[in-house]
DNA sequence: CCGGGTTCGTTAGCCGGCTAACGAAGAGCA
DNA sequence: TGCTCTTCGTTAGCCGGCTAACGAACCCGG
């Protein structure tokens, strides 16, 4: 049926906004988020790398890469042996948010799942990593 | 935990994706798509009415139905007794649309479920029902 | 009847996705 | 050594969300 799916595209909004609201008052934007998920365990990775990582376009990177650097969020350097390369660095700054940031991630996520039992979250992640994977695998 | 939000994003935006692909051919944009669904059932609403039906503000409906005009979707006439409002009224083409649309949204549906047992589907829109009470509950 | 508050749609401007088209730099083969 | 092809990031321009600010129209109390 298609009402399970229009709840998914809802709770799914939900969940976005609120990480957004979160995340704002830490000078963070919620497309940031991703970026700085995946360089704060692996700095210095370049537009393509991290698009494939968070698996988005890498126009979208470049974008999202250019407000953080406008906010002091992170540095873009060329890599010194390839010259097409970029690559992309957190600041002090960015590093220093990770803790707040995770926190109040961790916290929107307990919140969200608070009323279901281990039992239900099962059920639930097995049901979206099977639509997930019929979905990739597309036809 | 946080990856199973992470995975009803990402099942989200390939649905989201997929939608879209299979709406095109009909000349119809994935944001349209609700705005055509509560149209088809409801004619001659206004902007506002539209957005709180569709759980979106009102410039997302005002810019969304300009695009529709400009397609030739659906027309914007002023409420004769309140010259405030604006009604929109679905053209023909917009309507002769509507059994081709709702079939592929239904195809694509069955796909991105078509592993799911009616069990798993029970539980799992249960569980989706229960995160979006708790957000909407805020707190 | 008229003047201020309320209720509309619209506009402006932002963020975060996307595709398409480019231009610069590297890689590899003749 | 060159020339072509590939591989990058970037730019341009679209769609679909949002908030904030606005202007026009209605309503209601004086």
């Amino acid at each position: 049926m298609t009402d399970v799916i229009r709840l998914l595209t809802r709770a799914q909004k939900l969940l976005r906004a609120a990480t957004d609201d979160a995340m704002r008052p830490h000078g963070v934007r919620i497309g940031q988020n991703l970026v700085l998920e995946v360089l704060w365990q692996d700095d210095g990775l370049t537009p393509g790398e991290l698009a494939a990582r968070m698996g988005v376009t890498t126009p979208t990177v470049v974008n999202t890469a250019a407000r953080m650097e406008a906010a002091g969020l992170l540095d873009r350097r060329p890599d010194p042996r390839d010259g097409r390369l970029v690559r992309l660095y957190l600041t002090p700054s960015a590093r220093a948010a990770r803790a707040p940031i995770s926190d109040a991630r961790r916290r929107i996520a307990d919140h969200a799942l608070a009323t279901l039992t281990p039992t239900e979250l099962r059920h639930l992640t097995s049901a979206l990593e099977k639509i997930v994977k019929q979905m990739d695998a597309g036809t």
